[in-house]
DNA sequence: TCTGGGGTCCTAGGACCC
DNA sequence: TCTGGGGTCCTAGGACCC
């Protein structure tokens, strides 16, 4: 039998942001940015959500619903600085520590009641913990199965504790609605619904092999996750090991949608280094490069391809994503957002050793050289982006990332 | 409701091979 | 020469999470 704490930060975003300007502070508080811009809610305070703004809202919703909420840009480096603190403490209190997300994480507590007493005792002493080290709050479950301490924390917010006993899996569960369940989003709620499943005790109740013929390798998990059990997907791996990331992907939406070709390739120019450079940093070569683009209505497509040699070089991942551009995109057709995504990763050293070109090696230098002035002097120091230039605005103060904007007049 | 960005996992069809 | 079956890789798309 073990014991999983899940610890969730109570609106991490919005409590993060009210450190640095605590005038927020009761306020309704909106993170995600303008509320006249592309884009969706990140967080909102509890104050705001009165007003029925939740995250991924979008902004002009969200303002719609609630004009006198103040709006803030959000601040991903104060928020992974936070989280780092976050894993601290947690640290602290068993090793098997594991960040679910940049606000979340699961703590493997089994055996450390000589040090801590029992799990409320514990929790008690985390919440106390945490407050003086991030001065933050956070709701704390506690199960035997990671998946039920999960939902746990849930219905203890905020700022709230809360222990299902083992053996008690199925009381709490079943008057629960099906949505709360990791993983049974809007489609699959209202699929449930169809077939009268409304609460997770309904879905208790139904035979297994119902599920699966429904729902295929997704219902036989579902049909445990219902019994409280950790199965399937995430759940199923132990806590505790990092593993390198699957994929790496950047992506941008346009202020206004655009068809101009030289905007279009500098942005995918600029999308690439940024995902060359993250590969470099974990040391990943990729195999599969994808192109993303979307249309003025929405509709999305991917397009993908697969080198004979794996690559963590801005220039390569160009060639190739130009490429499936230029075959792919209804030239003259306006363009909503333009993605790049990395994937089917090799171990870059192995790689190396296999490939052992001289110029391969002499592009690592350049381009680590380049980080390191990136590191720097930001983001905005070496771009191969530039050797697009007059197809976009120069870089400014008030455009630091040099991220095509509005052509000059 | 005019809809971000960064991820993970799953499905399904076709190519290709034995 | 009317048409198998299993395995694996690749690609496209979608559900879901925070």
């Amino acid at each position: 039998m073990r014991t999983y704490f899940h610890v969730d930060m109570d609106a991490f975003f919005v409590s993060v942001e009210e450190l640095f300007d605590p005038s927020l502070k009761g306020k309704p508080v909106v993170v995600g940015g303008r509320p006249n811009e592309r884009g969706v809610v990140s967080a909102a305070s509890y104050e705001a959500r009165k007003f029925g703004v939740h995250s991924a809202m979008p902004l002009r919703t969200a303002y719609k619903l609630c004009p006198r909420a103040i709006f803030v840009d959000g601040h991903p480096d104060r928020y992974r600085e936070w989280s780092h603190q976050v894993y601290d403490v947690l640290h602290s209190f068993s090793p098997l520590v594991e960040m679910a997300s940049i606000d979340e994480a699961y703590v493997d507590m089994t055996g450390t009641e000589r040090l801590y007493g029992p799990p409320l005792k514990a929790a008690h002493l985390l919440h106390e913990r945490m407050k003086i080290a991030t001065q933050l709050n956070c709701s704390i479950g506690i199960a035997a199965s990671r998946l039920v301490a999960k939902i746990g924390s849930d219905q203890a917010k905020p700022n709230g504790v809360l222990w299902v006993i083992p053996g008690q899996e199925a009381a709490f569960l079943a008057p629960l609605d099906v949505r709360r369940v990791p993983g049974v989003g809007k489609v699959t709620e209202k699929n449930l619904h169809t077939f009268g499943i409304r609460k997770v005790g309904d879905l208790a109740r139904l035979d297994k092999a119902f599920l699966e013929e429904r729902f295929g390798k997704w219902g036989l998990a579902l049909a445990g996750k219902s019994r409280g059990e950790d199965a399937g997907g995430w759940f199923d791996t132990e806590i505790g090991e990092d593993a390198n990331p699957k994929s790496i992907s950047h992506e941008h939406t346009f202020a206004e949608d655009t068809a101009d070709l030289g905007r279009l390739e500098a942005t995918l120019a600029r999308l690439c280094e940024m995902v060359g450079r993250r590969l470099r940093e974990h040391g990943l070569d990729a195999r599969t490069i994808q192109l993303k683009l979307r249309y003025s209505d929405f509709s999305t497509i991917t397009r993908a391809h697969s080198v004979s040699r794996p690559t963590q070089i801005d220039t390569e991942l160009y060639e190739e994503i130009r490429e499936l551009f230029r075959n792919n995109w209804r030239a003259g057709n306006p363009v909503r957002l333009l993605g790049v995504h990395a994937s089917s990763f090799t171990d870059a050293g192995k790689q190396m050793e296999l490939i052992g070109e001289q110029r391969h090696e002499r592009w690592k230098q350049a381009l680590a050289a380049a980080d390191r002035l990136r590191d720097r002097f930001g983001e905005s120091a070496v771009s191969l982006a530039a050797s697009l230039r007059g197809k976009f605005r120069e870089r400014t103060h008030e455009n630091p990332a040099g991220l095509p904007g509005k052509k000059p007049r």
